[in-house]
DNA sequence: CTAGGTGCTAGAGCGCACTCTAGGTCAAGC
DNA sequence: GCTTGACCTAGAGTGCGCTCTAGCACCTAG
């Protein structure tokens, strides 16, 4: 598989895979004969975990420190671990954030209704009360 | 209540309270007679339905949007009913997808605390498994 | 009456995570 | 054999959302 299949399979644009690449997020590619990276189809997976990783929030550097504990290999399981239960923990905290988000912003969302309809109803603007 | 206050009560600093008001997510404070801003309690809960807003994912710039249109009254109920609308099934789909990552991640490091745990049984690497 | 703390402005600076540019190489099809 | 398009590198540039600096004003407590 050549980058541009990867990026369109993956989602990642070509830049930001060679980007990735750099900086160590995709292990060094192997390259064929005139110098292109040639990926196997396991990178796929691979990009859809830290695709999982960076829209949970966990920032380019630990995403970095875990791909290479990753290629390190069984001798960092333990704070591999360690590292995804960290996030797993202030993930589970934003979920139960945003499902309260959800609640409000449909509350809102129905009082801005209520109060929309019958012009002839007298008018309020729900966000003098709550906010 | 001075700026000090609100930004100890809201969480945002001085700083972003400022800035805020300069991009204008805050209507111009009142001053007083030395020229210092002087918020009352709405503030409070205007800036933590701004932080709602901002941990959701909403950019700023349509934070801007909406609290202009919020500022004209009445006459833009519609419109903010609608971006608040698009940001809420946005959010929805999110809410979603982090709550299959967080089963995602609990699968994995519950994969890890196997592989781990008796140091004579076979170990492998779930992540060339999984992924 | 003075020292310290909090406030003010305009504008520069920063970290993140890409994203793009310039200037090239290479391989496959016409 | 030449054009086309995908690929290459190093490094510059971008947009976001703050964050900080410099230099100053004010107000309150000791």
């Amino acid at each position: 598989m050549m980058i541009g299949e990867v990026a369109e399979k993956s989602g990642f644009s070509v830049h930001t895979l060679r980007y990735y690449e750099k900086i160590g997020l995709l292990p060094p590619s192997h390259r064929d004969s005139g110098g292109r990276r040639s990926f196997d189809d396991d990178v796929l997976r691979w990009l859809e975990f830290l695709g999982r990783l960076k829209d949970l929030g966990m920032p380019i550097r630990d995403r970095v420190l875990y791909a290479r504990m990753r290629a390190e290999g069984d001798s960092t399981i333990e704070a591999r671990r360690n590292l995804l239960q960290t996030y797993r923990d202030e993930l589970a905290v934003r979920v139960a954030s945003l499902t309260e988000t959800l609640e409000v912003l449909d509350a809102k969302i129905a009082s801005y209704d209520t109060t929309g309809s019958p012009s002839t109803e007298p008018r309020y603007d729900q966000d003098t009360i709550h906010p």
